[in-house]
DNA sequence: CATGAATGAGTATTCATTCAT
DNA sequence: AATGAATGAATACTCATTCAT
């Protein structure tokens, strides 16, 4: 059904819509700009993609799977590492993807509300799917005394709003992209925010 | 020069287009929208900006101004007060500030990258100008001893992330807006992160 | 509301339409070729109607207007003319009517259905409105003895289509277009159908 | 030459052509739709017709073949039927091949002018053979006396016209559509017109 | 000051047709 | 014979901006 040549040629096509997505922007890239990119023709874009939009999904649901994919549960039992160790395992995971993906890092985060109803339904998804997860997460911790009290959802609001600066920012260059660093920076924050004690 | 007439014209303008840009999104605003919901002729809206990047500009070079304005310097005097309350005292007013202009936490925080080149630069200077400054402040902070020590750059990518990020999910309605509970919440993370101790 | 000016240039472009609508049919022809036709700009088109579908319907159903408002009742009364007198009467005008509008008659009646789901529903609406128009005349004939007796509907087809048929080919020239010539041939028909007696 | 194999695919294709035509009309008929419903690939069409108006072409030009096959010479010989029944038994075969192909009646009764200049040539070549052909026959009537005199194409144009409405509109289900009834009603258009006498 | 008619560049999308496999 | 991937021409529609009135 999906002959090896199809797939490969839906994988240039991704490549290059997210090569330049993360140029241009959402609104501002268009499909010529894409097909223009693979060297193929404008109407070979439309046998494996709906539209614009259609890409763009298929980008970020799979990028948002492969963060969520890395990161693994924290293990409680006796011989599983410390859960501090555990946690930082993930947040090194998540933060080499992003290295990895900086192109991704600034469409997923990148990529602004309101430009599109279809799009804007689309990262509402994708935020409420991830948010749901981390609530989880941050509810077994708060359960076992490794996470302090507090709303969780304003505590996930600033969280994973640190995380997303810092990734963006790292991946324009803005901070150093070391990702120990990086790693580092938001073990500090998150075991003992920025004032000193 | 300004007569005051013109001054009320261009306040009107300005008001509906922060409305709009707040409803819409930049791309997805028209100057129709805007000139409609003064009830103007569309070749008013030129008389008063350049462009749609003017307003834009404007907006937002406004909005950042008050935000610093709303900041003051620690003071370390005898007589003042802890520099804990005035770090507080100033979260407050900046937090204060975003929930009486809900529009324009979404324009200046909720704008994407990408869509217009001129757009982006205004975006990116002024966040560097927020940045420079609050830099200036972190690094004072340091010398005293009241910011733990780091890189000053990533600490600020992920403060300045996590703030922005809450008070978008505050003006969105994803987290209670009480003001007083999302000052807590980034005091709490300021003074001691996420993790129990 | 609508200046003078405005309704100067509706009017120009309506008549463009009309005759590109007449010359190439409806699909062929392109929203380009009207503002061709009247030197605008393109965008020009769209501050009149909405779109393609939209002239057309504004042709066409004045069109039918025009000629619903060609037909008088058949009067009754001692001192009025002979049934079958006023009954040619608006045949007759009916049939200048059409000689005078050669395009409307080529796009009111060589519209096809199937282009445009839209357009299917719009022209269904004007037949519907026609038939029914019609059938009450029919009607009225019968119950005074003026039709004579059958199923109406069947009646109404064959007539209506007689009609439309004729004045398509007076109008592409397959048939002499003198208009008291082709009253007669219908008005015979109405009376004697073709075959001798 | 024409393998039996070959031309079952042929006809295969033909039908789903009528099928696909007569349902969304030949314009909005794509070759993709006609392929889909014979589950074969868009290639191998092109190795049937050279192109989407070959077929529509093959389609019409055989149903009117059918249509004038079913059309038997008036016989004057002592021994024959009553003209009258004779004409009588062509409209019947005629109807009864209209309703059997409702497809058919809709493709080439229904199709557009100005879609396609070569189609209009072809559907225009299509009504001057039906209507030299019916000429000739009224031409015939005429000498006999069966048919009574006047401008034999402003007869023909209205007749023919009518028959296709009818048929149009049994076909549509405006109309009732059982087949005696219909010829009765062509009938008594043809012996009386319309009117009371 | 204000108007609003006019402009025209810019882009997503469809689909008949070809051709290498 | 058949496939189906690839082509690319063709078109409707939007909207920021200008300018004559």
């Amino acid at each position: 059904m999906t002959s090896p040549r199809r797939e490969l040629r839906r994988r240039q096509l991704l490549e290059a819509a997210r090569d330049v997505f993360a140029e241009k922007g959402y609104v501002a890239a268009t499909v010529d700009d894409v097909v223009a990119r693979c060297g193929v023709a404008r109407g070979t874009f439309y046998l494996y993609f709906d539209d614009k939009l259609d890409v763009f999904g298929a980008l970020v649901s799979d990028f948002f799977a492969r963060v969520a994919g890395s990161i693994r549960s924290i293990e409680l039992g006796a011989d599983a590492a410390p859960p501090r160790e555990q946690l930082r395992a993930n947040l090194a995971r998540v933060v080499t993807l992003a290295m990895d993906e900086p192109g991704m890092v600034k469409i997923a985060f990148g990529t602004a509300f309101g430009v599109d109803p279809a799009l804007d339904e689309r990262l509402a998804r994708f935020y409420a799917a991830l948010s749901t997860f981390m609530d989880e997460t941050l509810q077994t911790g708060q359960r076992l005394g490794l996470v302090r009290g507090g709303d969780r959802r304003l505590m996930l609001s600033i969280a994973i709003g640190g995380l997303q600066q810092l990734l963006r920012d790292a991946v324009d260059g803005h901070v150093p992209s070391d990702e120990h660093a990086l790693v580092d920076a938001v073990m500090d924050f998150l075991q003992s925010g920025l004032l000193a004690h």
